[in-house]
DNA sequence: TATATGCGCAACTATTCGGTTTCGCAAATT
DNA sequence: AATTTGCGAAACCGAATAGTTGCGCATATA
């Protein structure tokens, strides 16, 4: 069973689940009553996102809050990092520039 | 059919031709050189990154060059800004404090 | 103690996904 | 002109996915 946090936020309803409870910690019904599903799918979703520690649990009584694990959130960011280099290295369009003037000179 | 950023950087093999080709224009069969699969698997990687614009095409004769659509990444990188003010904030753990501070004193 | 509520889990189903094999086409090479 | 090479598309298959319904177990409430 592939469990990791890019397959986790692949989902669309688990983004929004993300950005739920980002805010504050909620319970599934309450997370539920944000989408056109049952509680069971929501729980589902929320199995995921616990099991790739993207949420953790909050016991309290019999309500469990849900909430978001920040740092899980930035190996996505460190994940990007490879590639923020590159596209900061474009935006000086050095060797667009370059080729494009390569280019133009042959024809 | 589906077929979003976050969908597209759901596989693992998909995320190494990303990084792959981020250096580098490269054909299929190069790319297919680099995993343990048949090209046409990798063919319909390429098909589903050039789908959702992450990578794109540059013909050369028969051959084709795939090349990372830059700009296509940063959606990730935006998508992650709204998570990183919480991040942030959280660094300076003042709730956090805040919260142990006060079940603490219950005890 | 009986009932209602919040929840996770298991079983089932339709759909999607990643992979393979087979094919056809166009560009190179002979 | 015949053959090889690079490629995408289609048909097919097993596994995973997202959803449903039904269940049982705690914790509250009457």
């Amino acid at each position: 069973m592939r469990r990791d946090i890019f397959q986790a936020i692949a989902d669309p309803t688990r983004r929004a689940i993300i950005a739920l409870i980002a805010l504050q910690a909620m319970t599934p019904n309450a997370i539920a009553d944000n989408f056109n599903t049952t509680r069971q799918a929501i729980s589902k979703h929320l199995r995921i996102l616990t099991e790739c520690e993207l949420i953790k649990q909050e016991h309290q009584g019999r309500e469990i809050y849900y909430s978001l694990e920040v740092d899980k959130m930035k190996e996505i960011d460190k994940w990007l990092e490879q590639f923020r280099a590159i596209w900061e290295t474009r935006f000086n369009q050095l060797d667009e520039l370059l080729l494009n003037m390569k280019t133009q000179s042959k024809k």
